[in-house]
DNA sequence: TATGAATGAGTCTTCATTCAT
DNA sequence: CATGAATGAAGACTCATTCAT
């Protein structure tokens, strides 16, 4: 709608910078095949020839900003350190923080976590196979934690932990496609609550 | 993948099904934009022409093919009634009836929910919005029963029962993409399980 | 619109000119090139390959529209001999009688000739060759009745008959296509009243 | 006919000027639907692209020639001012001028004229309609000054000005025809003497 | 004779990428 | 660095004609 940025002369990053930025505009607005190399210079308000003196193809761009979505995961990481798990109530500590943490990150990029939920998504193998192995890492991760909690003993031992992991990695997507990519200011506290209310008890009467 | 042979005049509905069938092959390999005619019609045997002669165009059999996607869900419907819901079993044996459905129709049907799960997301609006309004379809369908089980008192009262049904959704989504679309002969009953035991008791030690 | 003709089990010849008709109706309607074989056999309720049975191509078809056409000023002679020209009333006597026969067979014929006027105009070669041939031989027509009125010294001498003819082709045509081809009941009358008047006087004061 | 070369970057409007000479080329020869885009890119000795970049379609190309010739007739104006006629041969002074100039013009843009009363003919509805304007248009103009005639009092008064309007249009379109777009050298004088005279006095003797 | 399913050459149009200026 | 004119491979769709039934 809005040229993303100003004009001329820009350091090679900036300028970079702000092509990258009309781009996933762009791609926000018409995914990746409704979206044409002349809508992105046109956002950015700069020629065809300067696109290709920054990016070597659609595909560049698309592809640098996936990376850049899926490098935004790699830094949630709430704690340094593994965290001690004694009781069912460190365990809803460390879930709560996580969630916060990560459904936070998803918010404030929110045009960017739509690339990977939306508009990634059925595209070519390339980003196909990048997506899988996101999901992987994210799914170890999750995998990890909940492991911890049966080795600590607060949860229980006969828990299919690789299958609950999918399910919670399904949960978290579901929420934020529904709850966080178009909100301007979402609950985080409601989404964290049901979040951790379900993971840890389910539907049950306590 | 194999040209039937020669011409061969067949009824105008089974020449309609058999490109549809192409169509799906296709579109599972390749995705929308991925997907030719050209791809369609070779593996249909078919040519140019005839293609045109039963479809509109390459959205038509797309749409086409979602549409009957779609449809599928409808007709899963374990019991024809409202059943009577006392206790927490009878909730656990709705559950997993449920689930059996469910999965067993998109594991039977699974090249076509490829289309809904994978291949249909990220297009344009029209398929979009079909999209949106399947799952909330959906969403809304899940959330009337875990109404059914708040309202006989059977699960916990505070119970989120919105954001739930959408964490719900997710999680049978997502369990479905990693364990049904590509596998010949899932294990239903680890999923039933890993999918019942969690929704009702969470990862909770009993 | 209205089907042209009833069904099936025509004698050869009637189904030819069943055909025929709709073709003619089609072509009206969309010109050469906006007719489609399909909106001739829907016209005419006839199978596809009907149509084929009877005319080779839809280039046929036209042509046979086209040259029936022409036939048919052939048959406008109003006298079977050569008139006797005395005095200048004479030749208004058989200029009046021409254009009437000319004008009327245009009329009565409207849609056929429309073909000739509209739609075969910026054909391809064989059509504007025949076109030109046929505007020949009617330029040759009216230069012969001219020289017959020179010849008589009805008329002025020094008339320059071969453009004169070429305008009186023209003035016809016009007149045709404004006043003819779409009018139901056209006022023959004033016609040719403006059509003598004009070629014997011109604008001049009597 | 001859490539130009290499690749050259011409200024927008030099080289749109250019695919249009190249496209009235190629429209005078085969006509609008003999004419593919192919034809005119291969004559213009430019990539399929460019054309695209300057014209929206072959409709667009063909549409723009035409309006380009009809405003050739509006410039056709041989004096500014309405001319004072008091005698007939003011008025013979006027018709002459009018039929140098106009037949002056049809002659120079002999091509371009060519889609008019030749090509244009028998296309679709908007082109129909253009032509039906133009022609009203063109018309009025002569019917304008013919009553310009009738009210000096300079020829009859019970002219038909409408129809004789009329006729004079196709004498000049038919002359044109032929005599003016395939002729390299033609003679106006003897055209506008028939033209003039056969108006003025028709055939009759003086 | 009649039918209508099937064919495929023919065209237009798009759009990512290149390159002269 | 920047520009934007030029490129052309790729792909969707049409429709006159053929042929199995």
């Amino acid at each position: 709608m809005a040229k993303t940025g100003g004009r001329r002369n820009l350091k090679r990053t900036e300028r970079r910078e702000q092509i990258l930025q009309s781009a996933l505009q762009a791609f926000s607005r018409g995914g990746y095949h409704g979206t044409h190399v002349a809508d992105i210079i046109e956002q950015a308000g700069v020629a065809r020839g300067t696109f290709y003196l920054h990016f070597e193809s659609k595909h560049d761009v698309f592809d640098t900003l996936v990376d850049r979505t899926l490098r935004l995961f790699l830094d949630v990481r709430p704690m340094g350190e593994e965290p001690a798990v004694r009781t069912l109530t460190d365990a809803e500590e460390i879930l709560r923080a996580s969630y916060h943490a990560v459904l936070g990150t998803i918010h404030k990029h929110r045009k960017l976590m739509q690339l990977l939920f939306e508009e990634a998504v059925g595209l070519e193998k390339g980003f196909r196979r990048k997506l899988e192995r996101h999901f992987a890492a994210w799914h170890e991760r999750i995998q990890g934690t909940m492991q911890l909690f049966v080795d600590a003993g607060v949860v229980r031992r006969d828990l299919d932990v690789e299958m609950t992991s999918d399910m919670v990695l399904g949960m978290v997507e579901r929420l934020a496609r529904r709850y966080l990519l178009k909100a301007a200011r979402p609950d985080f506290d409601r989404l964290v609550d049901a979040l951790v209310t379900f993971e840890l008890g389910g539907i049950r009467k306590r």
